[in-house]
DNA sequence: CGGTCTCTTGACGGAGTTCAAAGCTAGTGG
DNA sequence: CCACTAGCTTTGAACTCCGTCAAGAGACCG
């Protein structure tokens, strides 16, 4: 179960990380089971926890005033999940965060993750990496958004996250790509029908 | 000059930084001049500096098929500028990068910037710190060009950055928010009749 | 079998785009 | 000090993409 997290940081952190050290890595995480349909973060909480998923899948979505919900992030396995925004700043999040699949995470509180960080430049490593892949996956996200149609963002998401693809239904990803299903479905037609 | 990097990294980094540690800092930016218009980067260049404003205006935009300009980011003094992606990944731009004022920068190469990262904590706790206003930032324009009508996202604009207001023509404004400068041309005038 | 969730499809409406023309403003050179 | 130009903003009219609403059809599960 750790092993995962372990593989994980080192993927990504170039000199990789002891086994000493991920001792004490592994020492700062808890263990929680989600159900499907369980919150893991409700509008108007405060964002305590970071959770690196273990299995399972899970969706982040703002809600406006006339009950619409908004996808912003689909996260699955060896995915991070948690409003960052609460989550440094501790304001009330303005996001749902749910499981979409019964999961496994591993979590971690904001002053641990600090605490950690100082204590161990592997993960710091991996912290910072992960940080720098989100800022460019939003700035790339957000160009296709303003720049794309529908048709061309919807494409461009299945050539990217084929596995999200396959774990969401349709509608979920449509709001995700900022348009509703019925739109979505009308591209696929589209698509089906050109070739 | 230099004085406003170091102001700079005192307001961000909660330790603050020592006058000693600042000297290694400041040796690894060197200092560059932009005209008004002339580029900073360029669509399939590699970006090979990230830039710390010091005085100046500029703005990062991509070009489709068509001739179409669609701004992503202004920046500003004391912001920083750079293609993200291409730095880290040493992969061509998409992006466009150019002063719209003539602009003063500091200029720190990726080879650089990490070795930096590892020499100077407070430099690592304050590009920490900006990596997570940027994420944050990022995913709070995601969900309003998401969720929200071209009037709000105006108007949530002006009030998060009123300088950027003032320093750029209503047609790039238009284009960062993702509407064309008529459909802002026409908000504006509602907004004006409305009292 | 009945309920819930999901996807599809058609008709209509609305927010925003496109295109073209005209007005405005500030800077430049005579 | 005026005339001219270039960049910016405004405005109207036609159009387009996508959203909304409503209905129906599968699919899955208890």
């Amino acid at each position: 179960m750790m092993e995962q997290l372990f593989d994980y940081i080192n993927s990504y952190s170039p000199g990789g990380i002891s086994k000493s050290d991920f001792e004490i890595v592994k020492s700062y995480f808890t263990h929680k089971r989600l159900r499907k349909r369980q919150y893991f973060l409700q509008e108007g909480e405060i964002c305590k926890y970071f959770g690196f998923i273990l299995s399972g899948a899970m969706r982040q979505y703002t809600v406006d005033d006339k009950g619409k919900e908004y996808v912003v992030q689909l996260s699955i396995e060896n995915w991070w999940v948690g409003d960052r925004e609460s989550y440094t700043t501790s304001n009330p999040s303005i996001y749902n965060i749910d499981a979409w699949e019964d999961t496994e995470l591993l979590l971690i509180s904001r002053p641990r993750v600090l605490e950690l960080l100082q204590r161990c430049p592997a993960f710091a490593e991996t912290s910072r990496i992960m940080d720098e892949r989100n800022s460019i996956a939003s700035l790339k996200r957000l160009t296709t958004s303003i720049s794309a149609g529908a048709e061309k963002r919807y494409l461009a998401f299945v050539s990217s996250y084929p596995d999200l693809v396959k774990r969401f239904p349709q509608h979920i990803i449509a709001s995700y790509l900022g348009v509703t299903k019925d739109t979505l479905s009308r591209i696929r037609r589209q698509f089906l029908n050109n070739e």
